[in-house]
DNA sequence: GTCTATACACGGATAGAC
DNA sequence: GTCTATCCGTGTATAGAC
């Protein structure tokens, strides 16, 4: 097999090992059982087990930097919104065994943890300038303490969401409705605060999202 | 020393030990070197490593049960439920390893796993109810979407407020600060759909908690 | 009840043949 | 590029003296 080719096989069963095992609970000897290839073959495309999820991680970043950082048009229309939430939501169900094992893999691989609090940071920016952007058009009127309320809540769905629904409805996290469930709480959260023309709209999507179910 | 005095040292360096480094990261040597024992000391008192993970999970469900399950007066006065809720989240945050590596514990070890399962099956009862009982006395008005999210927001904050907070304000989670902000966003969160009174307390006690800061 | 020394298992990683 | 065989480090746990 090409070498481009067993690399990608290694990376795949590797990502979904991971997803269903958890990062740590998966051994090198597992990974190339499951792909049918020899330890010593796995460890000629990567030295070490690290580099393995090195790779997996900046898939993961590339994926979703881009989706965070929309510089022009933060908010947009609520459809618009609606549809990014839901492919950065999607990212992070496909990578989710980084969101399983955060605080170890952090630790554990330095360079990785130093990127991943690079992108929370992003990912706290690009919430609050969505809000404060939605509070200059009066699309969103908020008091001090609810905004940082909201901030937090929608921080940290956008975290430990992931987690929680592997927790608690594993099967929708891997048919993705749990995803779009997601969505539709942050959504719901946020629209007591709305006025009235953005909130019909968000609401209308929710609706519309229940019946894709 | 006595038997019961090294026991308890053993379990009370793990816990600090579990806390700062995780679970999985704290290997049975650093205990015993830490608490000023030896390996074989420590293992005369625990025969395996998961011995001293359920003790220390047994003492964490026997403060939070009780805690949870208070059959008479669920709603009671914001002020009352301000408490129990602070109770709650300090317990929560004094075994915080818990809430850190909680697929892995839970998979590693079936016992804690299910005994998990049925402690946020429990958690989930009491929100709930409580949500029902100030609904029934019209101090709460939430549609069916509503009252989903609001639940689920809450049930969240429960999981993973504490490993949120570790990761994102570990001084806080120290400190005991992050365990009262947890409440406060709670309270707000539910803020925009109880009546006056309710509200107003409800918003009167979150400012008495910022000048406690 | 506590110690030191050590066995045992496992996972990551390398050596060297093909 | 892939294999088999093996080394090495680490962590849990036991044996046996004191």
């Amino acid at each position: 097999m090409a070498r481009r080719d067993t690399r990608e096989l290694i990376l795949r069963t590797s990502l979904d090992l991971f997803n269903l095992h958890g990062e740590p609970n998966v051994t090198t000897n597992l990974i190339a059982d499951e792909a049918d290839i020899s330890p010593g073959n796995l460890h000629y495309h990567f030295r070490r087990k690290e580099h393995i999820v090195q790779a997996l991680f900046s898939r993961f970043a590339e994926a979703l930097v881009p989706l965070i950082d929309v510089s022009e048009n933060m908010a947009g229309e609520p459809e618009s919104l609606w549809f990014r939430l839901h492919v950065i939501f999607e990212v992070k169900g496909q990578y989710r065994f980084i969101y399983r094992n955060l605080s170890d893999i952090s630790s554990e691989m330095p360079a990785i943890g130093k990127a991943l609090k690079a992108l929370f940071s992003r990912e706290e920016k690009a919430i609050l300038s969505l809000m404060l952007s939605l509070e200059s058009t009066d699309a969103l009127t908020v008091s001090e303490a609810e905004r940082l309320m909201v901030f937090e809540q929608i921080l940290m769905t956008f975290t430990y969401w992931i987690p929680f629904a592997d927790q608690f409805d594993p099967k929708g996290m891997r048919d993705g409705s749990a995803q779009v469930r997601a969505i539709s709480r942050i959504f719901l959260l946020i629209a007591p605060y709305l006025n009235e023309q953005w909130r019909e709209e968000v609401e209308q999507l929710s609706v519309a999202y229940q019946e894709n179910l």
